[in-house]
RNA sequence: GGCCCGGUAGUUCAGUUGGUUAGAACGCUAGCCUGUCACGCUAGAGGUCGACGGUUCGAACCCGUUCCGGGUCGCCA
């Protein structure tokens, strides 16, 4: 039988207390993390959020609630008042280490099965079992802390944008579906059967309409939702810190985001963080690094060295340069002796697991051994070498391929390299990346599409080759990473009616398909639009950087698994063939509607 | 949808060329123990080897299918 906390009040978070709290008298909650039973003594360790306090039982301690305490198990939720004392022999190991508690007055509030896992900070156990059973790994300190951080981040940048001038608005999470870019989720009316309203991939267009009533600047914690597959960086339902401001150009919104992550780690982690952030431009970041997101934290950037080869007797590279495509390398210093002959087998593996066709590679033990020295004359070679800064110990990769996989190719190999060589300092680079080009040529059709949403704002003076040049227009379009990781996207939008039109039939849209799609917003920028654009933020991302997480899961209350369910609750789930019917949906998996 | 990895007591794992009764540690239960804090000591309980099918005299082990989880590519304007 359960007892209750009748005549007892909460006065103080076992974590709290402290050798100057000695003599007090004080009650606290919480959940038994260990027994020790001596016999004639028993302690017990008292978990809250905040930390664990020791309860002692002794020879002095009342007969009753002694033998409650012998019968107290792991994980018993527990209410204890009685005198801070100090420890005869202190545990230097945790906060509260210096005192515990002389109870004189215990309730056992809830007993506890066994838990199906040990609630303890360094667990091994399978990350499934954790899932299923979430609520009992949120007790873990790790995840604790890590939701907290979470809460933190979101509270001060909340603050940080109130304090300059941002209005809160929250914007409908039942919108209509406009199918571009990622898949939305559904949700079926039933008051107009037939019918759906999306679940918002993110508030882009409401937040743009804000700007056009007049708010300025707007700032929201928005939930939302993508229905496209996992990653351990990618959930289907997340949060962004979203803003929107009028009356400026991009300069304006790098610098307030700049501020927001100033204080970020100043009121989170106690840092003081450098601003202005490096930048580059998406070219820059392309070419140097293989990648929009790259890490900066080291260098190893890839280097083109076809002008070197072009002539050369080795067909793979003459071929792909022929083809309009180019060589490049990337230099792994002091690898050769980690990276061996099948050591660069597994990586040669690897690259045609993501597109290339090999790896050529040159060994620098004693000698340079390059895999294609017997195409190459010692000049080439010579020259290859000094190009690239090769230097005794050293290991070369190099791609020979169309641009776009040679370099995603050598950024991808240069991140496993790294990784593998454990070279990353643990530091925090924050890199914008600007100057996103506009269109990017589809690979299949050789059609030029958006990268970025329709209503991103090219360059001023690139207008001009919206209609004859697509490959020469450069977006108003940035982001923000972070040691490698898309932290944020932002632009600045179109507000011209006429530049929105122009944008629409440049993206080969009908007229009836920017109606149905886009009638609204197009209608409201009639009636005296001002110049805005703004970004969103990715809290969750944000937050698995600053707790060292390596997935969202880590840093997210109850996430979903791989395939998008989320394993206590088990859902998705069928659901009674009545619920169907009222929505006038029938659907044709057996499970389904029975 | 493709590829790679994993699934054996409650948990983490071991398990020989396929061969008696599938082991260990932790946890759990009981007893002893007055200063522990990963308390200690003693004893005990606990297994559909993810599931189904096949090969075999015999399967945790070999084969096939499938389920579940992780990573990744596609995908994520």
């Amino acid at each position: 039988m359960a007892e209750y906390m009748t005549g007892l009040k909460r006065t103080n978070y076992c974590g709290d207390l402290r050798i100057s709290d000695v003599g007090k008298e004080v009650t606290v909650c919480g959940w038994v993390q260990r027994c020790r039973d001596l016999g004639q003594l028993i302690f017990i360790d008292l978990r809250d959020r905040t930390g664990i306090v020791q309860l002692a039982f002794n020879d002095e301690t009342d007969k009753e609630i002694f033998d409650k305490a012998f019968a107290c198990r792991s994980e018993f939720v527990l209410a204890a008042k009685g005198k801070v004392c100090e420890r005869s022999s202190k545990n230097p190991e945790i906060p509260t280490g210096e005192i515990e508690i002389a109870v004189n007055d215990l309730r056992v509030l809830s007993k506890a099965q066994t838990p199906p896992f040990e609630i303890v900070d360094n667990t091994n156990t399978n990350e499934e079992l954790r899932l299923k059973y979430r609520y009992l790994d949120l007790r873990r300190r790790p995840l604790l802390n890590n939701l907290i951080t979470r809460s933190k981040i979101a509270k001060t940048a909340r603050d940080y944008f109130a304090e300059n001038g941002f209005v809160e608005i929250e914007t409908p999470m039942m919108i209509k579906s406009t199918p571009e870019g990622a898949r939305d989720y559904l949700v079926p009316s039933r008051i107009h059967n037939g019918k759906f309203y999306a679940l918002p991939q993110s508030p882009q267009i409401y937040k743009q309409l804000l700007m056009v009533s007049g708010f300025d600047r707007y700032i929201q914690l928005a939930r939302c939702f993508r229905d496209e597959d996992l990653r351990a960086d990618r959930q289907p339902e997340f949060t962004q810190i979203d803003m929107e401001l009028s009356f400026v150009d991009v300069e304006d919104i790098l610098e307030v985001n700049e501020g927001l992550f100033k204080r970020l780690f100043k009121d989170v982690l106690g840092q003081d963080l450098k601003t202005p952030f490096e930048r580059m431009t998406y070219k820059e970041a392309v070419e140097n690094y293989g990648s929009d997101k790259p890490d900066i934290r080291f260098d190893m950037k890839i280097q083109d060295i076809s002008d070197i080869v072009k002539d050369c007797g080795f067909g793979v590279f003459t071929s792909a340069i022929e083809n309009g495509g180019s060589v490049r390398a990337i230099v792994a210093k002091n690898a050769a002796s980690v990276y061996t002959r099948k050591e660069i087998d597994k990586l040669t593996e690897y690259v045609r697991g993501i597109g290339a066709k090999g790896l050529a590679y040159v060994r620098w033990v004693d000698e340079p051994n390059a895999s294609f020295k017997k195409f190459m004359t010692e000049d080439e070679l010579g020259a290859i070498y000094e190009r690239l800064g090769a230097e005794k110990g050293d290991v070369i990769l190099i791609v020979a391929d169309k641009n776009s996989t040679v370099l995603s190719t050598l950024g991808a190999l240069r991140l496993k390299i790294a990784k593998r060589l454990d070279i990353i300092p643990d530091e925090f680079k924050f890199l914008w990346i600007v100057d996103f080009p506009f269109f990017e040529k589809d690979e299949e059709t050789g059609e030029w599409i958006a990268m970025h949403h329709p209503f991103t704002m090219p360059k001023e003076d690139c207008i001009q080759y919206l209609d004859t040049d697509p490959s020469k227009v450069i977006a108003k379009a940035f982001d923000l990473t972070l040691n490698g990781v898309e932290l944020s996207s932002g632009s600045m939008r179109i507000t011209d009616y006429e530049l929105q039109q122009k944008m629409f039939r440049a993206l080969k849209l009908t007229d009836e398909e920017i109606e149905a799609k886009f009638g609204f917003l197009v209608e409201a920028y009639k009636y005296g639009a001002p110049p805005h654009g703004g970004m969103g933020i990715g809290l969750d991302r944000i937050t698995m950087l600053l707790c060292k997480a390596d997935n969202l899961r880590d840093v997210t209350a109850f996430p979903k698994v791989q395939n998008a369910s989320e394993l206590m609750s088990a859902c998705p789930s069928p659901v009674d063939k009545e619920s169907l019917e009222v929505l006038g949906i029938s659907v044709n998996t057996p499970e389904q509607g029975e």
